[in-house]
DNA sequence: GTATAATTTCACCAACTACTGAAAAGACTG
DNA sequence: CAGTCTTTTCAGTAGTTGGTGAAATTATAC
């Protein structure tokens, strides 16, 4: 496995941007070179083309199944794993939420259901518990939301985000706070 | 300053979840504290309730300066800067999301922009290239529906998201992947 | 069973990040 | 301006994370 100098250039991004995004370099760069690949790859030529160790890629590959971002698959007569990346970018974007969703934001959630069973009625405990309340509230909304857009189909889906602002006009009502903008010509 | 036990648990969770989040601990303490407060700290009052160093504070609120998260205002006969967070939750989320966006999206948007000005016909970097071009119009899509939405006031913003899935009705199709789910009862 | 191929685990070292205390810089007062 | 209060910078260090090679484990073949 060689890659070009345009394959690289995108996987090299990945793993710079992979601090940023609270993944390693080594899981950045496999999963771009998963992503752009028009083949499955098994674990020795990803160690290959990405000039990293065979164990790195093991560890690596262990993360991003965990992540639920890869498919081990196997060809005829060959025993090695082959990983690939789904190509539906729409479903990648689904996997990364949800996965995200649970990892970052519901274990705060459920902290705030549970300082929230019982909120304090005085003082400034309870002002704090008025505030951990809209921030609950807010989670919920945005977390709902995201359920709710997750389980519509692709189509479905750009349908409403290209809609954007335009949704208000559907509503009924006209309190848009900035005036125009983008939302013009993306339908 | 010292922190009621109520107070404290919120600000320890924001503390251990800040590595999840890629923020460190002591960013992640400072901001639920300030979120929480009644009233604006100082850099000593901060210093004081958690426990770290006044340096650690003062490189902290540097930091949350940075990503527009708190605002520093003064009292009289004081000069020390007293610092809050914006009381409002919908504001911090929308600030939160233009900075993500700034800094962990947009990088890629533009490289992904670059390597498809002059994208490549033949072979393995074809294929590549009509990766890139599909995730770049998933980001574009999203970013786009984020500053749409950012745009509206929060009633307009819970409105639309608490429709929810329901929005299809409004759009004529009928395209639900999954049945029902969790949207009916928010409106 | 033994041999071989493929993968995983893990102790170790390197690189990076977070935090401190001390010193410097900046801001205001009289 | 000297003195005081406040904030910032920074070198050093502790703690954490990332990556390697060697060894162990697992899976298949003969």
């Amino acid at each position: 496995m060689k890659t070009t100098a345009y394959q690289q250039a995108f996987i090299l991004h990945f793993g710079e941007m992979g601090s940023r995004w609270g993944i390693n370099r080594t899981i950045g760069q496999i999963y771009a070179l998963l992503y752009i690949s028009p083949r499955p790859l098994n674990a020795e030529q990803i160690t290959e083309a990405l000039g990293i160790s065979r164990s790195n890629t093991s560890m690596a590959m262990k993360e991003l199944s965990a992540w639920q971002l890869v498919r081990v698959q196997h060809l005829p007569d060959d025993r090695r794993d082959y990983f690939t990346a789904p190509d539906d970018v729409w479903e990648i974007f689904r996997t990364l939420v949800a996965e995200r969703r649970r990892r970052e934001i519901e274990p705060t959630a459920s902290m705030l259901r549970g300082a929230l069973v019982a909120p304090p009625e005085q003082g400034d405990d309870a002002h704090a518990a008025t505030k951990l309340a809209e921030m609950l509230e807010l989670i919920e909304l945005v977390t709902g939301w995201l359920d709710d857009v997750s389980d519509m189909d692709q189509r479905t889906a750009t349908q409403l985000m290209k809609l954007g602002g335009g949704v208000q006009k559907l509503l009924g009502a006209g309190r848009r706070k900035k005036a125009q903008k983008a939302t013009k010509n993306r339908a």
